[in-house]
DNA sequence: CTGAAAGCGCTTACAG
DNA sequence: CTGAAAGCGCTTACAG
């Protein structure tokens, strides 16, 4: 068994620099001046020791823990790094840490992992986090920032979040509009998934644009994940129901439908156009190439850093920040 | 501007239950026996007050941060998501949390993000760290296990990595034997990257096995990255160099290798054999459907914590884990 | 500009 | 089983 590792501490630097550790916690700290000579002094100190302040030592003394947490409930989808990516860049930027956490139902919670006492604020994306936790932190003034899910009633939470609406409707009534299609299936995400909900408000509007009745045979479960899409789609097809379109919900569920489409020998996308929502980055190389909804994920993660980092600073917040949405077309919707 | 949360301390709680703070602290933590009818009185209070004990208070007072950091160099990858999956979930099954920090050679540090100030071990993923600051913490004996990387020259750090050249070789091997294939492309990852260096060494082998000489020519670089893959095979194409297959270093790259190729109207895999690395979700859904190699990643992650949690308990830990590869044939190599 | 000292909120021998 | 007290390693008024 190895020896525990003993570090140098503030009190080690003070004496081989000749000062008090008060002096050394402001060069360190570089917020209140400190002679010249002194400062070097410190400096070289510090650097001969290889010391590094602990952190906790500095939480505790400065009530302040200088990193915030993310919370989600999976890493799943495609598009978790370009989310992480953002939120990781932003905040590093400011000179915070990251705490990450993953929220499992089928995973006993002992100790309450992640909030107050050990970050300074939390990002949560979409329903990670119960509502009575939200309202809990909310009630004791905690800097919080939602990704992707509306704060519960009364609550005045930031929210950051993409025109899912606005995508869905581009989307669906481009297959209306430009290739005609009127049996369009919608797959939807997740029960209580914002994204999922928004995105079939979109859907519905489009088909009231047109004239066409919505029809709730042609809508399923999609889950947002390829398994479930796959199996909806076989059902859809045994059943004989009578469609020339699916909107996948988005691309993982996509690639489920593609699955089944090519096993019962329908083309795509004469026989069925399919659309995605994403633009993950397969997206453009599946066969045939997934028209979709370009969702700018990396930006919804910089951008709740940056909301949230206006609340620890005591600022005002944006309440909403909704995110512009874009539609790629590519060949599953019958373009070429 | 929003008034600073305030919170119950250890003492709010004692005094609510009637006890001294050490009897609070001992049924917090569980391991010294108080008396029944006390530690009712704390659990009660603790819920009551909505007591969350401060992470910073207890790891200075324990001189145990219980939390362990992730370094990497960059979120990119499709894997990415599987290998933090594997991570997180381990980790928090043995009750520790996740600091990640993302290395990016663009961005200036001002103070050490993480290390041995704010966190009990270390997993490093390829080169994210840099050999002096592995050495440093080796030296001080702070526990550490690298990913994909093997540690410098006399150090005895653990390493867990997948059986890249025995991949590289099932490959290329399957490529020459059972599609006659004789002149094989093969695109480098990043200088410095282990897992390419081995690939490299599997590609030769495979050659060599077979009696082909190696042929420098045939070697460029794809750097794990679509874009630069797509280049270096434009560049080959434009050079006229004859090959029939090419190993594209990994999944990634192999997406711009389809690029290249099919704009340059060759087709897959009837003019040329393309085969990846890793195994991506998005593997069997591009066209053709990629052979390639299963690389359990997320085991990469869950091992890495077991063995970095062997090395906090004192343990031995295993100097090498390798985790095995697996041929995955699909379309690409010109299999049906 | 600088130091002595209090204090952050816990844990952990120590004595009982 | 339990409490008083020391101590973890910093920051930050306070006085000078």
């Amino acid at each position: 068994m190895k020896s525990k590792p003993t570090y140098t501490t503030i009190s080690d630097v003070a004496e081989h620099a000749g000062v008090s550790i008060a002096t050394v916690s402001r060069v360190l700290n570089g917020k209140i001046p400190v002679h010249a000579d002194k400062a070097e002094r410190v400096r070289q100190a510090i650097a001969e020791l290889n010391f590094v302040p602990r952190s906790a030592a500095r939480v505790l003394a400065s009530r302040k823990t200088n990193t915030i947490g993310l919370v989600f409930s999976e890493i799943r989808g495609a598009f978790f790094p370009h989310l992480l990516k953002g939120i990781e860049a932003q905040l590093h930027e400011a000179g915070y840490e990251l705490l990450v956490y993953s929220t499992h139902s089928d995973r006993p919670i002992k100790r309450k992992p992640i909030g107050e006492h050990n970050t300074d604020g939390l990002l949560v994306f979409t329903t990670s986090l119960e509502k009575e936790e939200i309202a809990r932190l909310y009630k004791i003034n905690f800097p919080l920032v939602l990704m992707h899910e509306t704060p519960p009633d009364g609550m005045d939470i930031p929210v950051i979040t993409v025109e899912n609406k606005d995508g869905a409707e581009m989307l669906v009534s481009h297959l209306i509009k430009k290739h005609g299609r009127r049996r369009v299936v919608f797959l939807r995400g997740p029960k209580g998934h914002e994204d999922s909900v928004w995105r079939e408000r979109g859907y519905r509007e489009a088909l009231a644009t047109h004239n066409i009745p919505f029809d709730e045979t042609l809508v399923s479960s999609g889950e947002f994940d390829q398994e479930t899409a796959y199996h909806s789609m076989q059902k859809l097809i045994q059943d004989s129901v009578d469609f020339d379109a699916v909107f996948a919900g988005d691309d993982d569920a996509a690639i489920g439908v593609y699955r089944a489409l090519k096993e019962a020998k329908r083309l795509i996308p004469n026989d069925v156009a399919v659309v995605g929502f994403d633009d993950v980055d397969f997206a453009g190389y599946i066969s045939p190439p997934l028209t979709t909804i370009r969702a700018p994920i990396e930006e919804v993660g910089r951008e709740a850093v940056r909301q949230l980092l206006c609340l620890l600073e005591g600022e005002q917040a944006q309440s909403l920040v909704l995110k512009r949405t874009e539609l790629v077309i590519r060949e599953s919707c019958g373009c070429t």
